[in-house]
DNA sequence: TGAAAATAGATGACACGACATACATTACAC
DNA sequence: GTGTAATGTATGTCGTGTCATCTATTTTCA
């Protein structure tokens, strides 16, 4: 197999298998990756609409993520109101039960993952590593939601 | 947001947007991309058992990727028939609209991105791309797939 | 040999993820 | 101001992906 597609097959299986590993750290809270991405996102916001937070999630594309916070609703961890300022968007915050979830389970497992990453790489590595990435999800334009996150530093 | 969180969300965003591209080029011919996985690699090695198959994709993790495969067999891509050796055991084969479905669609389309990958990244971005995501994959335990097809050469 | 373990695959359940479409609300153009 | 376009969200559909469980067949080994 070429290179070329080595680096592809490399990028899919390491996203696969990143997967299922922070899927079991967080299996114990019956949260999925995702369902932590947008906590944590919700977490550092403190309010976004849902096309704001669909923005800003790198898991699914802009299209708003009605259902991934349909079911955080459902089991009381966001809190889904209608915005006053435009009847058509939402308001979304996260609970105290959100919060808990966040501070509890999320915030910890990031920073395992983290850990582990430095674990894996060197410094070195990694600064290399996130150059190149950059580089290759700028120009094939896959860094949408990462630059929305450095335009829209908190809340 | 530093630079772990980065490396994981570009690794996570590089693999939705790839997908998203695939899907695109192979849409005209209603293929998904785990679909084109699938037949790619029933092109390169003839007969494979689901077991096998299921140890050469990157795309599902170990598992037998039984419905996957249902869904090419129903569209009549995919040939399954019992193992005369293991009557537990598939053999699987390409049918002849299988064949072209990869020599006409399948094949140009990895051809095509190949070749937006090499004018992502010059050659030499794209070896060490490939070397740090190759140890990147190899302590994270995320090239099982990979190292299979390398062992398991063709046919 | 015969019971237990291992293996190959099928299937149910659940949550994505992408796309298209539909609906309500707001903005805009004139 | 009103008709029209744009925007924010909801929902249907389809194909994954993952895990758990089930069945049929083969291996193992006591």
């Amino acid at each position: 197999m070429n290179l070329e597609d080595e680096v592809r097959y490399l990028i899919l299986g390491l996203q696969r298998e990143g997967n299922r590993q922070i899927a079991q750290v967080l299996a114990p809270a019956a949260v999925t990756p995702s369902q932590a991405e947008a906590i944590s996102l919700l977490a550092e916001h403190e309010v976004l609409s849902l096309r704001d937070l669909g923005a800003l999630l790198v898991c699914e594309s802009g299209d708003s993520p009605s259902r991934l916070i349909d079911r955080l609703v459902d089991r009381g961890l966001v809190q889904k109101e209608i915005s006053t300022l435009d009847r058509r968007s939402l308001s979304l915050t996260l609970t105290s039960k959100g919060v808990d979830i966040y501070r509890n389970v999320i915030e910890p497992a990031e920073v395992g993952i983290r850990k582990a990453i430095r674990e894996a790489l060197s410094q070195e590595e990694i600064n290399q590593l996130h150059e190149l990435l950059m580089r290759f999800a700028g120009v094939t334009n896959s860094s949408g939601a990462l630059n929305a996150r450095r335009e829209r530093q908190s809340t």
